[in-house]
RNA sequence: GCGGACGUGGCGGAACUGGUAGACGCGCAGCGUUGAGGUCGCUGUGGGAUCAAAUCCUGUGGAAGUUCGAGUCUUCUCGUCCGCACCA
């Protein structure tokens, strides 16, 4: 039965070299390619490149060359690289996101995006990398740091483009159920992310104003509690009562706290009236309270939450408790009956909450509220090697998103990159225009897309790369979602959510049948090695240390190496071990072979020369075995063959690609130990059709040796007879404990081998003068005796 | 703090829906082939008792439970790794 097999792995950046994490990724999904090939499956697998980006522009300032230059120029020896790997990719399907043949049909995406009112511009308070000089998206933001340059990010207000994600929040948030091919860890972590919360919006009213001040909550059944407010420094009532010097004061009050978790506030001096009772509250600026969650604004409960508590504390607030619980318990944010809270008191947290919340509906001072913490996708980037936005502004301010027929707007390539910040705002030849509408001066945007945009659609490019337009709606229909799709869990959120919404938003534009991208996840381990320093802390290569008399050196200097723990292979802790070089002394297939033997897929690897070398001397044997004259086979032999065909089948599809390795070895013991030799058999045609997924350079050499031909035709069929295996070992139990085994045919009589089991000395032994109580017998699989 | 994963020999790891724990590999030890060995072949290898063997005891982080039977299920506990983290 033929199907349509489409096998991904997560594409590369071209940053010039492939190192052994490639490797992994890409051997492990050949495998799957090059089975569903000989099962005749019609396999899609391509490769591209996510070719814009930053590193390129950083390298081209310093090698003084040319983003675009040095862009290609890696992809060509990368793609060199990939080559020697003897990956069975379709090249002819191959993709580049710099290529303006790529990121022009982008462009028509985010025009149809905009129109179907999924990106928007906003004025907003982003993340600002001031090392990288470009806004971040909040998923590129880790522990207050950008992701790439790990400097602190900074808040600006900009105005910005930004995809509307938290449209299909609650989608995003359902489907991650639909996929089950993908690892609980992905889905949770994705979960979190979105961050669903159920809780109340509760107005607030500004004493001496008219406004009002909104605050999430998801315990408004402690309502009565509320002893304060707090907002978040960038909230926008703290610039309407504080003039610019007072709230650059508090930010630098703020920064100075040492710990974080140090809750410090200043007094706004203003009041807003509990929505209930008859009482004022006092507005603090708090340092935590973010201003990225919720309304950026809180009621402060300080019987009922830790924060608060620390904070009432600290500014001498009262605590007024309203779930009934010890004194000494507080801060008590468990279940409890609520008291002190007049129409709710008695009641439990949920049914106060429900009581509370239908109150404030009624009354139009608040309402049930879903809250996420996922935020829209900001994808204005300030950077000029990357998919320029379609829109022009005018001297009025406003602006246009250009239509289809204005596309493509090309990158330039005459650029000053020495240039601080972005080089497109320097080069007016190319961002002033007469616009062709209007006829009105207008200036390009020069802000880029975010290269994660790039990535969330190249594998619907891939379907038809030559295309004239983005895609072709009935191939996504009948090709997509991907299959099978391998890569590193770094992306579990970023890469792997923007995907899933584009094609949700793609889906919603264009009236798709698909849902989401990718219907199996498979994240592949890291590759770690030992790392070695010398005594003063310098990080040594690999390769340059040497052992001798029980000591590590350094093979130049002599110099005493300090072996460190196993870690990810880094170029800054130069454990590094590169591709090429093994290529060079190992070969393609014990390279392979080694990519998959030691560990499950999706757990670590350790690189070591004694796993590399055994690699190796499996290969030879193979090679070695299949040069021996042909001697002849029993119908053991078959049927371990048969056995190995299944074997390997199974655990290629689940990815159990090292118990392959196991099954290898586990046949060719079985072989050459009874001396059984298949030359040029249709068996030896079995087990190296078997074996060319996973060394499919080795196996091809033998089979024009052997059968005067380069190719393997088709998966083996399997013969169920052949495995069925009619005599066992039947495990005997005494109280549920092994004493030995029976050789019997399988569907044996119990009173017929319970007669010769009585009669084996170990089992007549421990019987002797015992009566027997039981005698549970699982057909074919076990005896236990039960005697008392 | 919250969430997730996991804990099996000297090491990496096997063990399908509970049914012979340690497959397979690495390492180690012994023997052999070879002028040599990043080679190859054979044998052994969880721990303990016994000169040795047959044999016996014990054994999947720890404690208890369910079951004829638990690495696998349940509860508690200890530990490791990963992700998120002042999320109102």
């Amino acid at each position: 039965m033929s199907s349509k097999k489409y096998i991904l792995e997560m594409f590369p950046y071209p940053s010039g070299n492939i190192h052994m994490g490639h490797v992994r990724n890409y051997v492990i999904g050949d495998i799957c390619a090059r089975y569903h090939k000989l099962k005749g499956d019609q396999v899609i697998h391509p490769m591209g490149w996510d070719a814009f980006g930053l590193p390129a522009e950083n390298a081209a300032i310093q090698f003084k060359t040319h983003p675009r230059d040095w862009t290609l120029s890696n992809i060509k020896n990368m793609k060199t690289q990939l080559q020697k790997l003897d990956l069975d990719l379709d090249w002819d399907r191959e993709i580049a996101t710099c290529n303006e043949d790529y990121y022009r049909h982008q462009q028509e995406l985010f025009i149809d995006l905009y129109k179907a009112g999924l990106a928007y511009k906003k004025d907003a308070l982003v993340n600002w990398d001031p090392v990288d000089q470009t806004v971040l998206a909040n998923e590129q933001v880790i522990d207050g740091k950008g992701w790439r340059t790990g400097a602190q990010v900074e808040k600006k207000n900009l105005s910005q483009w930004f995809f509307k994600i938290t449209h299909y929040a609650e989608e995003l948030l359902n489907d991650l159920e639909k996929l089950k091919l993908w690892p609980d860890k992905v889905k949770t972590m994705q979960k979190n992310w979105i961050g669903k919360s159920i809780g109340a919006e509760i107005k607030f009213k500004i004493v001496d104003s008219d406004k009002y001040l909104n605050i999430f909550t998801t315990r408004p059944d402690t309502i009565y509690g509320a002893t304060f407010i707090a907002v978040s420094i960038n909230h926008p009532l703290v610039n309407e009562f504080l003039d610019e010097e007072s709230v650059n004061k508090i930010k630098s009050e703020f920064s100075e706290v040492d710990d974080e978790k140090d809750k410090i506030g200043v007094d706004l001096k203003i009041n807003c009236s509990h929505p209930i009772l008859n009482k004022d509250l006092p507005v603090y600026v708090a340092n935590f309270v973010l201003d990225n969650y919720g309304e950026g604004a809180i009621f402060g409960c300080p019987a009922h939450d830790e924060r608060d508590y620390e904070f009432a504390k600290k500014y001498k607030l009262p605590i007024i408790k309203v779930i009934d619980c010890k004194d000494e318990d507080l801060p008590y944010s468990g279940d409890g009956e609520v008291i002190n809270s007049e129409m709710l008191n008695g009641l439990s947290k949920n049914e106060a909450i429900k009581k509370v919340i239908s109150y404030f509906t009624i009354n139009q001072i608040g309402k049930e509220k879903i809250n996420y913490k996922l935020r829209d996708w900001g994808v204005s980037r300030q950077r000029y090697w990357g998919c320029p936005i379609p829109v022009i502004y005018y001297e009025d301010g406003s602006y246009r998103v250009l239509e289809k027929s204005e596309l493509p707007v090309l990158l330039p390539y005459d650029v000053n990159l020495e240039s601080k910040g972005n080089s497109l705002l320097n080069l007016d030849k190319w961002r002033v225009i007469i616009c062709p509408k209007t006829n009105k001066r207008a200036y390009r945007e020069t802000d880029t897309l975010d290269t994660f945009v790039d990535s969330s659609w190249y594998y619907i490019r891939f379907l038809n790369n030559k295309l004239g337009k983005p895609f072709d709606t009935e191939q996504i229909n009948d090709l997509l979602p991907v299959d099978k799709y391998i890569g590193g869990i770094e992306h579990a959120i970023l890469h792997l959510l923007y995907s899933r919404f584009f094609m949700k938003a793609l889906r919603d534009i264009y009236n798709l049948k698909v849902d989401e991208p990718f219907e199996q996840l498979f994240t592949q381990g890291m590759i770690t090695h030992k790392t070695y320093k010398t005594s003063n802390g310098e990080w040594v290569m690999p390769k340059e240390v040497v052992l001798k008399d029980g000591q590590l050196l350094r093979n130049k200097t002599k110099e005493l190496i300090e072996e460190g723990p196993c870690e990810k292979m880094s170029k800054s802790k130069k454990n590094v071990i590169e591709p090429d070089e093994i290529l060079k002394s190992y070969g393609i297939d014990a390279t392979r072979i080694f990519m998959i033997s030691d560990s499950p897929p999706d757990r670590e690897l350790e690189w070591t020369d004694e796993g590399i070398q055994s690699s190796k001397n499996l290969t030879n044997r193979i090679e070695r075995y299949f040069s021996k004259e042909m001697t002849s086979a029993d119908l053991d032999t078959e049927k371990k063959i048969e056995i190995f065909v299944y074997n390997i089948e199974k655990n290629i599809l689940n990815f159990s690609l090292n118990k392959c390795i196991a099954d290898i070895y586990t046949l060719f013991n079985y072989l050459e130990r009874k001396k059984i030799y298949l030359n040029n058999s249709n068996l030896s045609n079995k087990i190296l059709t078997c074996l060319f997924p996973i060394i499919p350079k080795l196996t091809i050499s033998i089979s024009k040796n052997l059968f005067k031909t380069d190719k393997y035709e088709k998966w083996p069929d399997i013969n169920d007879d052949l495995l069925y295996e009619d005599r066992i070992n039947l495990p005997i139990q005494i109280q549920g404990k092994m004493i030995t085994t029976i050789e019997t045919k399988k569907g044996y009589l119990e009173k017929d081998i319970l007669k010769s089991i009585y009669q084996l000395d170990k089992i007549k032994n421990k019987i002797e003068n015992k009566r027997i109580l039981k005698v549970i017998n699982v057909q074919d699989k076990i005896i236990n005796i039960i005697i008392n």
